[in-house]
RNA sequence: CGCGGGGUGGAGCAGUUGGCAGCUCGUUGGGCUCAUAACCCAAAGGUCGUAAGUUCGAGUCUUACCCCCGCAACCA
């Protein structure tokens, strides 16, 4: 039985419609399950919706709906997004499901007769109209962040999950699990901030509000954020339910995904629930940090936000991908820009890629009408470097994908891409062509098949990233050997290879100056008015 | 003195344990013609935020200072 890898991303919430940087965190997941997959694991990706709270029934209520029913909007928005993104997951939570919100219920019960939870009070800032706590530092010179009004001191009766009690074994924790959190530079922040100054109680439930989960033996309490939100990792596999069979398989989690912003909630109040629970803690949280666009975070009031569907609508799901997984970089934030965009689409994508393999079509239907007997092919030393730089790459796309790094392992991939294009001007495979000196035709049928394997390796590399067009240029070449095994060796014996008559370009050019304006349009949101 | 990240050729970035300052894009010149006006080669361009120090030698270590950006606990 094949090993397996259980990943996961945050189940985000749905106050809105999600920006680029959510699908970059369900790209990120997406890539890396089919990136497991393909080396042999039985993996499984869940996400979901986060979909109680104070601000969804806010929400609803302005839109003049229930809760509910808001829910399973977004909730049939966010599906069609994921599908629209072709990203596989396996499962799909919500955690207004019966499935989840009765576990919930169990745990909680189970950590208040343990004692790890205990009735107290919670004491913060009350906007009235809102009818929403914040902390001190969230107010707005002293006024409510949200609507500019006055707050008010005010307490109500919580219960609060006491996390001091695990502060020494999160300690102990931390110390023998260094890559806990990936990049070690926010275990660091977290470590320093947090842990060490000493870690508070956490408030577990609320009666400000309705929209939750209601406390089994004490109705009016709803049980708040985190300890409904976070143990979707374990309802969703079946954890406590009649059937665990999944969570027996697959916890502890292989991987987690999450954004920096809620690293405090996976690196302290995760794995102290999971210790209350007796239960196994992650094996790693990869925290990747935030898109922003010309003046900073996106935010709707700041005009310079993106939606995925924009981008994939224009440029297509492949490029859309390539773009956030090869400039984001694996421990920094990711700055998108017009010019940047243009720049990867057409570079990368149309020159480098796109045009190799189209050169490498034609010439292989001038010059052989189409078919390459790949057999007993002679290596010049031309030949024999481009194979020891290939194979050398893909080991390095291997190690970087193994540690998270994607932009690197598509850094690598294209040295493979860019060699091969050198490799042609180096061989000149024109001039062979003209000769008539049967070693030179014999040149030119190692070069072609040479080129052709290139090609092959790096679609079979691809596939995690772009599998949209890996399978172009496989379906091109006429090739059907995808398995990440195969990348290993160059096969130059496979008999005839028969390409298409004629090549599909993968990547169109984009006209500069045209696709620069559409995109600061885009940005400003203006680009939807036009479209209208 | 809250914590952390960063300031390197026009732009975006690499620079491991101190040892000739690199990459991508852009610019300029050249080459090639199989190709999506693509591809290949070469050149120009940096007092590595400032100042001082350690050292035979500092982008890399120490100290001070200046500037930018995040995070500061129950908001997902």
């Amino acid at each position: 039985m094949s090993e397996k890898f259980y990943i996961t991303t945050p189940i985000y919430y749905p106050s809105g419609k999600f920006h680029i940087g959510t699908a970059y965190t369900e790209i990120l997941a997406d890539t890396t399950k089919r990136y497991k997959k393909l080396r042999g694991y039985d993996t499984y990706l869940l996400t979901g919706l986060d979909e109680h709270g104070q601000k969804i029934e806010t929400v609803a209520k302005e839109k003049g709906k229930t809760p509910q029913e808001h829910v399973n909007e977004m909730a049939n928005e966010t599906i069609k997004l994921w599908e629209k993104m072709d990203i596989q997951y396996d499962d799909f939570i919500r955690t207004t499901e019966h499935r989840h919100e009765k576990i919930v219920q169990e745990i909680f019960e189970k950590l208040l007769k343990q004692g790890d939870i205990y009735l107290g009070e919670y004491e913060g800032w009350y906007c009235l109209p809102c009818e929403t706590y914040f902390t001190e530092t969230q107010l707005v010179d002293g006024k409510c962040p949200d609507c500019g009004r006055e707050v008010k001191r005010m307490k109500e009766e919580s219960y609060f999950f006491n996390m001091k009690k695990y502060q020494k074994r999160l300690e102990e924790f931390y110390e023998q699990n260094p890559n806990f959190i990936e990049p070690v530079s926010r275990k660091n922040e977290l470590f320093n901030n947090f842990i060490k100054p000493g870690i508070e109680d956490l408030c577990v439930s609320r009666t400000s509000f309705d929209w939750g989960i209601k406390v089994k033996e004490n109705p009016k309490h709803v049980i708040y954020v985190w300890l409904d939100a976070l143990t979707n990792y374990i309802t969703a596999l079946g954890y406590l339910s009649d059937d665990d069979s999944k969570f027996k398989k697959y916890w502890p989690a292989d991987l987690q995904i999450i954004g920096k912003d809620i690293i405090r909630f996976h690196g302290i109040y995760w794995p102290i629930f999971l210790m209350a629970l007796g239960l196994q803690i992650p094996k790693k949280i990869y925290a990747h940090g935030f898109i922003s666009i010309k003046n900073g975070k996106m935010s709707k009031s700041k005009g310079n936000v993106i939606y995925p569907d924009q981008m994939i609508d224009r440029y297509g799901l492949d490029a859309t991908k390539y773009y956030l997984l090869r400039e984001f970089p694996y421990d920094k934030d990711m700055t998108i820009t017009p010019e940047n965009f243009v720049n990867r689409y057409n570079g990368d994508l149309a020159n480098d890629l796109g045009n190799l393999l189209n050169r490498t079509i034609g010439m292989t239907n001038k010059y052989f009408n189409g078919e390459l007997n790949t057999t007993n092919t002679e290596n010049t030393e031309f030949d024999k470097a481009l194979e020891e730089l290939i194979l050398a790459k893909v080991k390095e796309t291997e190690e970087n994908l193994d540690n998270l790094h994607y932009s690197d392992a598509l850094e690598k991939i294209w040295e493979i891409v860019s060699r091969s294009n050198k490799y042609i001007d180096d061989t000149r495979p024109w001039l062979l062509f003209k000769s008539d000196e049967r070693e030179d035709k014999q040149k030119l049928i190692s070069i072609m098949v040479h080129l052709v394997e290139a090609l092959r390796i790096v679609a079979v590399l691809l596939q995690p990233f772009m599998n949209e067009t890996a399978n172009k240029i496989f379906s091109q070449l006429n090739i059907n050997e995808k398995d990440w095994n195969s990348a290993y060796e160059f096969n130059i014996n496979r008999g005839i290879v028969k390409v298409t008559k004629k090549a599909e370009p993968l990547f169109t050019r984009l006209e500069v100056e045209k696709e620069m304006e559409y995109l600061e349009d885009l940005i400003k949101g203006t680009q939807a008015k036009k479209d209208g």
